[in-house]
DNA sequence: GTCCGTGCAAAAGCTTTGCAGCCTT
DNA sequence: AAGGCTGCAAAGCTTTTGCACGGAC
């Protein structure tokens, strides 16, 4: 057993199933609150702290991410593909942008400071065109 | 008159300009509570809400920014000139890193899609140097 | 004299956690 | 049968806000 990194082991529930198959399911970007709202249908009795918590479970499976958006609330998604986003300053909408620039940055940066590099995020923040349209 | 960037106007107080004068005088990218802790001994009655208030004027006024890095907390920094950042996802630490990769990419992505681009983040997660050496 | 900034305290908002019972293994 | 997972509720933490007073202009 590796003491650093030994992975939890986890049982299989139907509300972590769903949650992942809803954030699967969207490319929205979705709030904990919003997930919690969808799968209500589904679970009545659901709560709130079952939500974070398969979150957090999912997350420290790498199967889900969290987007910090500069919101006071955190954003989730399921996509594993690297990208990076567009974050519109005045609906909060985030958009997925797959065009990605230097895909070895991280390596690049690590030889050249003295600070091991594993992941980086490049957000974009604007207008969306929706909002532009609206002004 | 514009009517969309109109500037407010402010008064000036003390509070505010030794926050601005603490924030310059370090680079380690402090919390709202540090901040608090440290004005403290020169404005013993000052209140957590003043340092909050002023922290969103000084944003406002574009001297300050707020850094998220994906605590549960916010973190501050007055440097005003453009550069990176590396988070240590061991200890929250957060280091300027000056090379700045694609000083034109806003224009660049604005003009491939269908979103106006004003700023971009590109934040880098790993480990500190510190924290590799204890490990 | 105005009215903005401050201190104080309470509230707000998102997220986490303790506990008893249920469900997966 | 053991122990993780859930629902419920309460607590936790950071940040925001209402109010009356004091200070900037």
């Amino acid at each position: 057993m590796n003491q650093e990194h030994s992975v939890k082991q986890y049982r299989s529930s139907r509300q972590r199933e769903r949650l992942l198959a809803l954030l699967r399911s969207t490319n929205t970007h979705p709030t904990a609150s919003w997930l919690y709202d969808r799968l209500k249908t589904e679970f009545p009795n659901l709560s709130l702290g079952t939500v974070y918590r398969n979150l957090s479970i999912l997350i420290e499976q790498g199967l889900v991410k969290k987007i910090d958006a500069g919101s006071t609330f955190d954003r989730f998604e399921a996509k594993t593909t690297p990208h990076d986003h567009l974050i519109c300053k005045k609906c909060g909408k985030i958009i997925d942008f797959e065009q990605r620039f230097f895909p070895e940055i991280n390596d690049e940066i690590s030889r050249s400071v003295d600070f091991y590099i594993e992941s980086h995020r490049i957000d974009f923040f604007g207008t969306c065109s929706d909002c532009r349209t609206i002004q």
